[in-house]
DNA sequence: AAACTTTCTTAGAACAATTCTAAACTGTTG
DNA sequence: CAACAGTTTAGAATTGTTCTAAGAAAGTTT
C-alpha cells in the first residue's frame, strides 16, 4: 500500500547510504533526485533551500548543508567549486566532467567518455587519486 | 642606474599591464615574482599578506584582494579556486593543471603537455573557452 | 505503547573569506 | 607644483558556511 511506503525507492536510498530517512532527508531527496522534469541537477545549498521552502518544507539552512555534506558523504551527490564563492551539488555522481559558464554561472555536464585523459603524471607514492575535475570555462554573455 | 630604476623589471611588468607601479603593487608583485628560492608560487590573499607584513611592507588586506584581481585579469596571475574557501593565485600562467592534496590543502603543478584532452566535445555556439582546469585531487594522511 | 537511547533538526550566534565604502594619499601630467 | 585620476586604507558590511546547545523525532527495548 502506497500509505505505508511513501518514496520507498528513496527511503531504501538513504538506509543504505547509512542515514536514517528523517521527514527532512526525504523531502530533499526528493526534490534533488525526483524533480520532475529532468534529471541531473547542480543545485546550491540556497537554492535548495528556496525550492524546500517553495514546496512548504520546512528546514533550516543548516539542515540543508548537513543533508548535502551527507549525501556527498554517502555518494549520491558531487560536490563542484567553481569559484569563490559558489558551490554546486551535482545529483550526477557518474565519472564526468562541466562546463562551466563563467557569465551566468551555469554549470553542464560533459559525458566522462568525451574526454580522454592520457599520460597523467603517476602521483607521487602514498597518495591515492580520488578524482579527476575538468572544467570547461566558457565566456558568455552575462 | 639602479636608484633611479628600482625593480625595473617588475615596472616594466606593472606598466605593460596598465597597472601604476605604485609602492604596494611593486612589493607584492616583488614577493609573487622575484621569491628567492623558487619561481612557481600557489598563494593565498592571507599568506601573501603575511608575507607582505613579515617583510615589513604595510599594505591592508584590501589591497592585497585588489592586487592579486587585477594581476590576474592582467595574465600575470592565474586564480585556482581548489574548494569552498580556498583559493590559490598561481604565479605560473602558462597552459598547465594541478595536483591537489586534500589533506593537506597543497597545490603541485602538472606540465600541460603531460595531459591530453582528446575530443573535447565543441562548446555551445557563441560561447568561447577561456581555459580547461583539471584537477588531479589526492587522499594524503592529514 | 511507555521508557529510553541515540541521532536529527533548529534558530541563532559565530566564523572565514571576500568585498565595499568613504576618506586620505600618491603617481602622473600639464 | 597644482590638479586630477587612480590607489590605498581601516573598518564596516556581505556572503557562504559551520557551530552550539536545546528540543524533537526515530529507533529500541520492554
Amino acid at each position: 500500500m502506497s500509505k505505508d511506503r511513501p518514496y520507498s525507492a528513496l527511503v531504501q536510498r538513504l538506509k543504505a547510504a547509512g542515514l536514517r530517512p528523517t521527514r527532512q532527508r526525504l523531502a530533499l531527496a526528493k526534490l534533488l533526485f525526483e524533480a520532475p522534469g529532468g534529471c541531473d541537477r547542480h543545485m546550491t545549498a540556497e537554492q535548495l533551500h528556496a525550492e524546500a521552502v517553495a514546496d512548504n518544507v520546512r528546514v533550516s539552512l543548516a539542515t540543508i548543508y548537513n543533508s548535502l555534506h551527507q549525501f556527498t558523504e554517502a555518494g549520491l551527490l558531487r560536490e563542484v567549486v567553481v569559484e569563490s564563492g559558489r558551490s554546486y551539488f551535482d545529483t550526477n555522481v557518474t565519472d564526468h566532467h562541466h562546463f562551466y559558464y563563467e557569465g551566468s554561472g551555469r554549470l553542464q555536464d560533459i559525458p566522462g567518455e568525451l574526454v580522454h585523459l592520457d599520460s597523467l603524471p603517476t602521483p607521487p607514492a602514498g597518495a591515492k587519486v580520488a578524482r579527476v575535475d575538468v572544467i570547461i570555462r566558457l565566456q558568455d554573455d552575462e
